[in-house]
DNA sequence: AATTTAATGTTAGCAGTGTAAACATGATAG
DNA sequence: CTATCATGTTTACACTGCTAACATTAAATT
């Protein structure tokens, strides 16, 4: 039987989010969809998030866990090139296959994560894992660390938001010229590509 | 006085779209503010545009003009590595400055590039203006040309979305190490750091 | 154990949104 | 001069985020 209290709405809420958005794109999230998705009054939300931008927060927060996850390697001991080169395309990979919810993560949907503790957290715990990979290549400095961190981090931040547009901006150049034949080239040899440039990142 | 016809109204909405979308991005834009704003009825605009994402579509061609505009550079006979580094602040400047702007650019608001004519032709005469530059720099294949146009697009394209992101992240690591301390060094020495970067991308 | 309190749910309602339909006006082509 | 068509208006609908007032029940306090 219903019972009047939920039990576990929030929880229920967020998951729901996390799929509806990333079927459809933040954008078309509704709170009131939402509630009616699990079954709950309009305004139910409400009692677990503030604004609808604090659902965004959440669903960003669950984004940023499930990256750390998909560019988590295990390697205790020693990190090769070819770990980082690994960290990259499944970071790649997920920008790709999870568009919707990297837009979200990415996006200006929210706009101050120092507002939500939990993002931020989860958005910062990405990033230090993928410093701490880093610090285990090589004996640089911390600051020569951080630098080569954030430089691979927005290479391939960019190469998941330029591959994911290409597909879209069309192509009317001569084949192989044109920038979709040329990024779905770089797309089909993603690991050639990251090396590549790690490489020159690594040795300068 | 006024007249019943507003003589320019289509290009008087994209005018003040752009400049209420830089100023609040574009989730604040509402069809009935900006007719208001021109001292129209609410569904005037339809009359130019059939829907919200085609206004979108507008607003985000000009940015591309204006994208294009600012990544020119005056070099008609040789160009050297010192302007493709120019080419690549401009573009970075750009997308700060712009960032809503920018947002609407290369987010999720326009679905289909290939849609809306216009948008499609200006991110592509974008694209094209890189590639020209690169193509007057070394002999290189038309393919090594694209791929090396490709990745500096998206290695400038990162940098804005994790330099914006990052000023919104907090940073509790120590001095130096942490992702904003980082990327501010980045940021103030973006001209040697794209240099750095060129360097491995020309020369491999 | 009884009672107070706080957390969580509901109902009703406001102001704002995108967009469609029917109608009004006036510039332009025949 | 008249018919047409682009452009504007009015009205209306379904939807949205969000608030306020109220209902229910779990948890804390006495």
């Amino acid at each position: 039987m219903k019972s009047y209290h939920h039990g576990n709405l929030k929880q229920e809420l967020i998951d729901c989010a996390c799929r509806l958005c990333e079927r459809d794109g933040y954008t078309k999230l509704s709170i009131r969809s939402l509630a009616k998705e699990s079954g709950v009054s309009q305004t139910a939300p409400y009692r677990h998030f503030e604004t609808k931008e604090t659902l965004y927060a959440s669903v960003a927060t669950e984004g940023f866990k499930k990256l750390s996850i998909a560019c988590h390697i295990d390697a205790d001991k020693k990190i090769t090139k070819k770990h980082l080169v690994e960290i990259g395309c499944n970071y790649i990979e997920f920008g790709l296959k999870n568009a919707n919810t990297y837009d979200l993560m990415f996006g200006t949907a929210v706009g101050n994560f120092a507002e939500y503790p939990e993002l931020l957290e989860s958005a910062n715990s990405t990033y230090e894992n993928m410093r701490l990979s880093f610090s285990k290549l090589a004996s640089d400095s911390d600051e020569v660390i951080a630098f080569k961190c954030i430089t691979l981090w927005s290479m391939v931040h960019g190469l998941v938001g330029i591959l994911r547009k290409v597909q879209v901006v069309g192509d009317d150049f001569e084949d192989g010229v044109g920038p979709i034949s040329t990024a779905s080239v770089i797309a089909t040899n993603l690991e050639d590509h990251l090396d590549k440039v790690l490489t020159g990142l690594i040795q300068n």
